[in-house]
DNA sequence: ATAATACTTGAACATGCGTTCGATGTCAAG
DNA sequence: CTTGACATCGAACGCATGTTCAAGTATTAT
C-alpha cells in the first residue's frame, strides 16, 4: 500500500481532509464528525483521522474543541463558509505599475486588514478563489470604466481573455494600467471604455499587451454616518 | 412559575433560544448542543429544549439533522453568521416609482434568488441590517452616480440624510427617481451628481423631497466566463 | 542490516448528546 | 369542576462520537 510522505508543508491527505471539512460545513452548515471526514477522505480508522487532525492542529491549519463533538473549524483564508476573503495586493492608478502576480501562487492571505470579504454567492460556485485579488483604485483615471476613485476592483488573474471581457492591462505603449473590455479583431486587439461616449484603443497584435487579469465584481463602498 | 404562552408567532423564549443558536455559531463556528442551549435559556431539561426545537422546525425558523450532534441551523435571513442577506425589493430607474418601504417592517427575506449576500465586514460591525435593502439598476439613468446598468444598489432606509450621503430619492417635481449626493442648504437641497461635470439639481425646502434610503455600498458583478 | 521515524490498523472505552416517556403543573374553555 | 391543550421536569435509553492503546507496516536515515 503506498503511504503519501509529506516532503514540505502538507501532504496531500491533509489537504483532503482540509477540503473536505470545508466542503462539509458549506454543505451542512456544521462541522463533519471524525467518522464522517475518514469515510469521505478513504481513512478507515478513527484514530487515524484523529492522527492527520493532531498534526493540523500543530501546524495552524484548524481549531478543535476537544471532547465537543464535531467541535473542529478550520482557520486562515477559508475559514468562512460563505464568504471568500479576497487579499488587497495594492494600488492600480493609471501612472502606477500594475502588482506582479506570481502564477501558480495563491495570494491569499489571513490578513483582514489588506483583504475585502466577498460573499460566495456572489461569486461563480466552482470559484475556488485562488488566484482572485483585488486592487483599491486610486484616483479617477478609471471613471470611464464606471470606476471610482476607492473604489475595490475583484480580478482573476488571467494573461489572455475573451471578447466582451472587462480585463486589466498595462499599456506598455503608454505606460500605464487601464481597465478596458477586451475584444481581439483580425490582426488588433481592441481595448473599449466602459463609457460608449468615449473612443477604444487599439492594440497592434505584435505590440506587447499586458493582460494582468479580468475584472470580476466591482465593490464601492459609501461612507454613511449613524 | 410564570408561563410564557405564545398568542401570535415566537414567545419570547422562541426568540432566545433562536439567538442563542446563532450567537453561539457567531462565536464557536459550530451551533450549540441541546444542553448548551439549555444551560444558556434557562431551561433545565433536554426535552424542553428538544420541545422549543420541534416548534422552531415546523415554523421553518430552524433546521435540523436529527440524530446528528448539533445539528441544527437557523434559516432565513441570519442563516450566516459571515454574510447578510439582503432582498432586492426591486428595480431602480429615471422612470420607475421607488419600492414603498414600510418603516419597521424587516424587508428581510431568505429567498435566495431575489436577494444579494454581503460579507459583515464590509458593513459598520453594529449593523445589524434590518433596514438594509437593495436595487437593481436598470437602465443607464444612473450613469452620472457612476452606476451601471444591472449594478446592485445596497441602500439603508433613511427618509432624511446628512451632507455628503448618497441618497435615493423620488423627485415628485420630475416624476423620476434618482441618486444623488445630498447637501442642505440655507433654504434649499442640493442634489450632487457623483460625476462632477454634471449639473447639481437644486430643490426648495419648500418642495416636497422624498428620500427613501441612503446608498450603503454599490456591487458590480462583471460576466467573466470560464 | 538496523534503528528510528512516520504511518496505519482495529478495537475497546468513556462520554457527549439526541431521543423518548411518564409524571406534574398551568391555564382557558365548557 | 372537569377536560384538554400547552408547558415543564427528570430520568433513562442508546447511538454517535471523541479518545486511547497496543500492535503492525512502510519509509528513511545510519
Amino acid at each position: 500500500m503506498m503511504m503519501v510522505r509529506k516532503s514540505k508543508g502538507l501532504g496531500e491527505r491533509h489537504q483532503k481532509i482540509l477540503d473536505f471539512i470545508q466542503e462539509y460545513q458549506r454543505k451542512h452548515k456544521h462541522p463533519p464528525s471524525i467518522r464522517e471526514i475518514g469515510e469521505n477522505c478513504g481513512i478507515s480508522s478513527t484514530s487515524v483521522v484523529n492522527y492527520y487532525l493532531d498534526q493540523l492542529e500543530k501546524t495552524g491549519h484548524i481549531e478543535r474543541d476537544r471532547k465537543i463533538s464535531r467541535g473542529l473549524r478550520v482557520t486562515g483564508v477559508n475559514a468562512s463558509a460563505d464568504t471568500l476573503r479576497v487579499p488587497i495586493l495594492g494600488p492600480i492608478a493609471a501612472g502606477l505599475p500594475l502588482p506582479e502576480l506570481q502564477p501558480g501562487v495563491s495570494y491569499m492571505t489571513d490578513n483582514e486588514a489588506n483583504a475585502v470579504d466577498v460573499a460566495r454567492s456572489l461569486l461563480p460556485p466552482k470559484e475556488k478563489g485562488n488566484d482572485l485579488f483585488a486592487l483599491e483604485v486610486k484616483g479617477d483615471s478609471m471613471i470611464d470604466a464606471m470606476i471610482n476613485d476607492g473604489d475595490i476592483v475583484v480580478m482573476k488573474r488571467a494573461v489572455e481573455a475573451r471578447n466582451g471581457e472587462m480585463v486589466a492591462v498595462w499599456l506598455a505603449r503608454d505606460n500605464e494600467a487601464t481597465l478596458k473590455y477586451f475584444f481581439k479583431e483580425r490582426d488588433r486587439y481592441r481595448l473599449q471604455p466602459a463609457n460608449p461616449t468615449m473612443k477604444p484603443i487599439y492594440i497592434n497584435k505584435d505590440e506587447p499587451l499586458e493582460i494582468k487579469g479580468k475584472v470580476v465584481m466591482v465593490i464601492r463602498k459609501v461612507e454613511v454616518m449613524s
